[in-house]
DNA sequence: GGGAGGTCTGAATGGTGATTCAGCGTAAAC
DNA sequence: GTTTACGCTGAATCACCATTCAGACCTCCC
């Protein structure tokens, strides 16, 4: 994919992550291209010079923090072990926790503007609609091979796959405002009830955090 | 509540819609005061003579419009008999249909717009808070009759109303987004499967659109 | 040492858009 | 018929911010 980071390539990254906490901070429609430049010390200038504009620059920070989050956790399933322990992770992995994340920003707090972006931007709406795919796809083969496994009781893996990532997608949204009634220990339970109700898990081989 | 709706109440109202439609249409960072008076056939001032700056007016109008939903949704849900009629009401209601709507903005599309300015604005995050433990309390009250009716299993009814509210906020998501692999058919036909299995609905009352 | 190319910046530029304000029209009140 | 209050607007103001550009610095190569 990437033959060497060259010098550019790994500043237009720092560039984008520095994008994503200023959104992430600053929320999108008060992120100013100055905000972006302080938080790499750099001056205004520099960001046009990596990127056409202001709002390309957005579209292209959004994705590639989408990127991150999806391959973090893909780098994570590649060492769990049974398909009911790879659903937990990627369920803990959707829980906004404040605790994590000591250095970047959480992937879940662009969730909201990407969303708002897509609406408008057809290039955003493209890439956020296949990176959605890929993590449905990633949902789906787990639960086939759960199945397979005789670990859970057959269902339709697409449909199920939709249904978990939409759960997962309006929990994370309450954790993420800080509704008082839905914490993340409370979303994690609640997504791991669905999983078991409806895959049949066993409690024996349960994840319980 | 309204004793009687005065010239300036109704005018107010008038704005908050107007503002409400011109985010749904253009976004939430490129609505432009002048936008919203277009909307109207006003002068940009006239917005500023009824509210005190433009962060506040769209703060109220994500407030309004979510009211507005419940409110419709309300109504429509007296006119229901069984809970199962009533959680299919609930469904439909937050499926995102273009067709519906012919005349002011669907609530939904403006949901993004309210969660990523939740976040920065606690009068927004509190009543936004607020609708939602509404909502959810309104899924419970309507499951808790259903269940005590025997015509659904037992369940713990909050958080069955948690689960549920998340998923529509999901699938909605999906479909807003005009995501190829979810539409608004399958989101109501996944929504309702989870009802189904969840409280075990018997299929012979069910309403299948 | 001198050029060349790549990286970066300071200082304009220019447009945009929120907000202000002095006042216009009108209709009811006296 | 004059006053008053209200609903509204046109035309500034005023700041802010994306974008541009003319170079500075630095390093590598000849």
């Amino acid at each position: 994919m990437s033959p060497r980071p060259s010098l550019s390539e790994s500043r237009r990254n720092e560039i984008l992550a520095a994008t994503s906490a200023t959104i992430a901070s600053r929320g999108l429609c008060e992120t100013r291209i100055a905000d972006i430049a302080d938080h790499i010390g750099a001056s205004p200038a520099l960001i046009l010079y990596y990127f056409p504009s202001k709002a390309s620059l957005l579209t292209e920070a959004l994705v590639y923090q989408d990127q991150v989050f999806h391959e973090t956790v893909k780098g994570a399933l590649d060492r769990a072990g049974s398909a009911a322990a790879k659903l937990s992770i990627l369920i803990d992995a959707s829980c906004p926790r404040a605790d994590r994340s000591a250095g970047e920003p959480d992937g879940w707090l662009l969730w909201p503007a990407a969303w708002e972006m897509s609406r408008h931007d057809p290039s955003l709406a493209a890439a956020r609609a296949r990176l959605d795919e890929s993590w449905r796809a990633q949902i789906a083969a787990i639960v086939h091979d759960g199945i397979a496994a005789g670990e859970f009781d057959p269902v339709d893996v697409n449909d199920f796959a939709i249904q978990l990532a939409a759960l997962l997608d309006g929990l994370a949204i309450e954790v993420m405002l800080g509704d008082p009634t839905v914490d993340a220990d409370r979303m994690s339970r609640l997504a791991h009830d669905f999983v078991d109700r409806t895959l049949k898990t066993p409690a024996i081989g349960r994840h319980d955090r």
